[in-house]
RNA sequence: GCCGCGGUAGCUCAGUCGGUAGAGCAAGGGACUGAAAAUCCCUGUGUCGACAGUUCGAUUCUGUCCCACGGCA
């Protein structure tokens, strides 16, 4: 595979930092179509909130992955996956660059660096029934449990993680194998440029973000969510998703309207946190400071070393 | 102007019956294999408002001053 397609490039970097501009510019400059790599674009009708390119960015290059399901659908990585493949092979066959562009740095790792999830679907009842012997035993009794089972795989879990631990128990009662000989990663799929987005100065990141929230506002993203409560109820996305659970709250008094938008910010803030965590543990990302250089400079930088 | 209360970590505050201090929040770092904008872990040195006095030793006691808040004029 890795023969039959053209060099991709990787844009990411946390939230607010530009990706979507310099994803478009790229698109036009190089010959390029933009694959999305946002757990969340891929909804839709959230649009605001997610600051999902809007009807004119979008009709400035194609896009894949953005409002691919309902909000009441679950998707996965897996799911992920499977159509940003099927996406690159498209583009390629057409002579077009593919540019990944987003900020979940998992799907983005899990399709470029070939990673074999274990192919077992959440089996509801197993878990269940592990969340009340956490619940009448403790956490701790779940890390027990596995322990015994899967050494290996308890001694890299800490025994409050819970969500892994559980995952781990129920992949191994599904194939029989503990999850840590099952997960496994093959070789680098494709021949990427990594591209990072950041700024040098972390408070001009937070500035953005924080006036970025004040926009959505203006922009509507309360309406956005009452339109998407009506329509589909409240939803495991709407609750899982920054922002939207905030207004949610706000809706329920639990917090003042002021209150809220310093969550947002701050959630939002400890996010893009997260995210430099992840993409700094990857050693290939070129990395381009917001604050340093313009968009059409980072651009010309990008286009020369994808050429290299 | 007088009386009262306070000035301790970025913020809100606790505390030291005198042996240089600790919580929550904020912040920082890390992890991450079918939920990932999710989930989980780790991290607290700061002229204890300023100056002087008592003391072996003061952030803690005393005095003066500065600042903030409340009340009376």
């Amino acid at each position: 595979m890795k023969n039959t397609v053209k060099k991709l490039i990787a844009i990411t970097g946390p939230t607010a930092s530009g990706k979507t501009d310099i994803s478009l510019r790229l698109a036009k400059q190089v010959g390029g179509e933009i694959i999305s790599a946002d757990s969340r674009l891929v909804y839709r009708d959230f649009n605001i909130g997610t600051a999902k390119p809007n009807a004119e960015e979008l009709s400035r290059a194609s896009h894949y992955l953005i409002d691919v399901v309902s909000p009441t659908e679950d998707f996965t990585v897996e799911k992920y996956v499977r159509q940003a493949e099927t996406a690159i092979q498209e583009i390629s066959s057409r002579g077009n660059i593919p540019i990944i562009c987003g900020g979940t740095g998992f799907y983005i790792k899990a399709l470029i660096e070939g990673l074999n999830i274990p192919d077992v679907t959440p089996d509801v009842e197993y878990r269940e029934e592990l969340r009340i012997i956490s619940e009448t035993e403790g956490r701790e009794r779940l890390h027990e449990i596995l322990s015994k089972s899967d050494p290996d795989m308890a001694t890299k879990l800490h025994p409050n993680d819970s969500f892994r631990i559980i995952r781990a128990l129920e992949v191994q009662k599904h194939l029989g194998e503990p999850m840590s000989k099952v997960q496994t990663k093959g070789d680098d799929k494709y021949d990427v440029l990594y591209i990072g987005l950041n700024a040098s100065d972390r408070e001009y990141l937070y500035e953005r973000i924080n006036r970025r929230v004040h926009i959505m506002m203006q922009d509507g993203m309360i309406e956005e969510v009452e339109n998407l409560i009506k329509k589909y109820g409240r939803t495991v996305s709407l609750l899982k998703t920054l922002g939207y659970r905030e207004i949610c709250e706000y809706f329920d008094e639990i917090l003042t309207y002021d209150e809220m938008i310093e969550k947002i910010q701050k959630n939002s803030r400890n996010y893009a946190k997260r995210q430099l965590t992840w993409f700094r543990a990857n050693k290939n990302i070129n990395w381009f400071f917001i604050d340093k250089m313009n968009s059409e400079e980072i651009c010309e930088e990008v286009v020369k070393k994808y050429h290299d």
